[in-house]
DNA sequence: ATTACCGCCTGCTGGC
DNA sequence: TGCCAGCAGGCGGTAA
């Protein structure tokens, strides 16, 4: 599934690509893909043909190409969704839902690939999506509430100090509640260690709410928690400020990582959600890792149900606390 | 207001 | 061989 670094990928791939490309037309091949565009696919449609790119948004794993009517298009990937530029003559993917066809701006021909030139180059940026839990919608942006650029935009690695360029601070109004993640320059460590001890959660159920720090999923919650020796149910109350940083160091350090490899495995913008790119080859801890030793202590990894969901520990390097909070 | 849980989706896997 | 339960899980909606 796609996580926040190869959304990440994937932006600074669109940003590269489609970042003055217009939309010359648009079709809808599944309905449900668009079901957040409340007045249906024809408008979505109309809304987005003739328009061109003027930047490419993102916070935590929502993604947007901000356009030249002031609106933008929404995408999520979801849990199994691609966005992919592709030649017009390309066979359709087994899950194409949606279409666009773009004419890239001048001087550029598109990625791995470089024919004549003096004529400008059309591709399709293409939404697929197994699953269909993603999907595309196009929306008004309206101003950030704290006034901070909305997220990462523009060329470079947000990641490294001074990287990057700073995105307008313009949102998706079903954005405004995503806090930002901890990849964004503006992400606010020292309010985001308040909010937690007010909290009466879990550790993890603390990670994974988007409206406390976003683009942490189940994987990276799973292998932060293990590199801070620190168990799910830990209550956020009784953790030590210096323990929420040390916790956030490990979330920022793994999915650095990850964005190292992912970002220079393709040089399309295709990233292969089953995990054959490289970036799910790396290796992770204790996610999917049951019955395995754990890397550092060698105690065999645990999975608990967990929100309906799994979690992986190591028993031994982050014991259940006796005042857990599930 | 805060917290917890459900359901959406499809394809693959494993048990019988 | 076929059938079906279980599983993957981000996020919006809703209940308590």
């Amino acid at each position: 599934m796609p996580e926040l670094p190869e959304v990440e990928v994937v932006r600074r791939g669109l940003a590269r690509w489609v970042t003055g490309a217009r939309v010359v037309d648009v079709e809808v091949l599944h309905p449900r893909p668009v079901r957040r565009h409340e007045p249906g696919a024809a408008d979505f449609a109309a809304r987005l043909s003739g328009r061109t790119v003027t930047d490419v948004v993102r916070r935590g794993k929502f993604l947007w190409l901000a356009l030249d009517s002031g609106e933008a298009l929404m995408a999520h990937l979801g849990m199994s969704g691609q966005l992919v530029l592709q030649p017009r003559d390309a066979a359709d993917e087994r899950h194409l839902r949606v279409r666009l066809g773009l004419e890239l701006p001048d001087g550029s021909d598109g990625p791995s690939r470089s024919d004549r030139s003096g004529e400008r180059q059309e591709r399709e940026l293409r939404f697929v999506d197994q699953r269909m839990f993603g999907g595309l919608w196009v929306s008004p942006l309206v101003p950030t509430p704290d006034g901070l650029p909305a997220g990462a935009g523009g060329l470079g690695d947000v990641a490294a100090p001074g990287g990057g360029t700073p995105s307008e601070p313009l949102v998706p109004p079903a954005v405004v509640h995503i806090a930002r993640d901890v990849l964004d320059p503006a992400f606010d460590v020292v309010g985001f260690a308040a909010r937690l001890r007010t909290r009466r959660t879990g550790l993890k159920r603390a990670l994974l709410d988007q409206t406390l720090v976003s683009g942490i999923g189940n994987i990276y919650a799973d292998e932060a928690l293990w590199r801070s020796r620190l168990h799910y149910a830990r209550r956020t109350r009784t953790l030590p400020r210096s323990a929420t940083l040390g916790l956030l160091g490990h979330v920022r350090d793994v999915m650095v990582a990850a964005l190292g490899e992912g970002g220079t495995s393709f040089d399309s913008l295709y990233v292969d959600v089953n995990g054959s790119s490289g970036y799910f080859d790396r290796s992770l801890a204790v996610y999917g890792q049951e019955g395995r030793p754990c890397p550092r202590c060698g105690a065999l990894v645990r999975r608990d149900a967990f929100m309906n969901r799994s979690s992986f520990t190591c028993p031994r390097c982050q014991p259940t606390p006796r005042t857990a909070h599930w």
